[in-house]
DNA sequence: AATTAATTTAGAATTATTCTAATTACACTT
DNA sequence: AAGTGTAATTAGAATAATTCTAAATTAATT
């Protein structure tokens, strides 16, 4: 679990802005959620860590990913009351949530969307982040008729 | 808390439908839901419905905002990882959340915008739900320069 | 080396929600 | 009208994700 010395710039400078130190622990976690591009619940992600950092506890866990966050380099993703999900990709994109498998799947969506969306709000409200989810299945398409 | 002639047909036929039954407490409930157009949670929904039924559990209001949602007559909506609360409208819009307010609000949206929205999913993607909430602040249009 | 502030840690606490098992309500037979 | 069966309601216990608390560790700075 390395970053890639660009990552590791990004990683710093990120966490900086916000005046928060680049720890060991926060670039596991990050290097761990960048290197898997699925969306790992923070326990999930608690078991994944201790592999290679087994002293790591579950409370760093939640306030590593909370910095993360804050500092932009991750985002949540929520569906419905399910445990929140970490996700690495930060163009914009929407997120398709299989109730059969439970899997989620990044859709990515063009950014005239998302200014097309901010057209409909009244004028003095101002949206910091806008989630799209959608939520259904994935049926097979098995060409053999 | 008094249903209509018309939603009390509404919410009869939606019920049986789900082969479920049109009982008090889901009435209650429902009509709580619709005369009030805010967007409870299930406490809150509890607290208000104690107030003309008393005997109410909360066990109940949760069954009972479950089989709403199941049959149709209402939405639930989540945002981040608060109480799940609901909503009685069922035309298409998204939901902006204010982060200082907490308050949640309507924001009607197009049909088409959501067909747009469903074209970039791979085909054999199919959603049966869409939510789109805005995350974000209402700023004060004070004129007076 | 001492001081300080931030971070990590273990475990307790919280809280929304779900589960369990008993009771109640109601439609349908006899 | 009494009995039967099924669904719904109820109270309270259980669950599970997350947050909180207070102590220990770390790292930077004097």
């Amino acid at each position: 679990m390395q970053l890639t010395p660009a990552y590791k710039t990004i990683f710093k400078k990120a966490l900086e802005k916000s005046s928060l130190k680049p720890t060991k622990q926060r670039e596991h976690i990050f290097s761990l959620i960048l290197n898997k591009k699925d969306h790992p619940t923070a326990d999930e992600i608690y078991t994944r860590s201790r592999e290679t950092m087994p002293s790591i506890s579950l409370a760093t866990v939640y306030n590593c990913l909370e910095t993360l966050v804050e500092s932009g380099l991750i985002r949540q993703v929520n569906f419905e009351r399910e445990s929140t999900r970490y996700c690495p990709n930060l163009k914009p994109h929407a997120h398709f949530h299989c109730k059969e498998t439970g899997a989620i799947y990044d859709v990515d969506l063009p950014a005239s969307l998302f200014d097309s969306l901010k057209k409909h709000l009244p004028k003095n409200f101002q949206p910091e982040q806008i989630d799209i989810n959608f939520n259904g299945s994935i049926h097979n398409t098995n060409n053999h008729s």
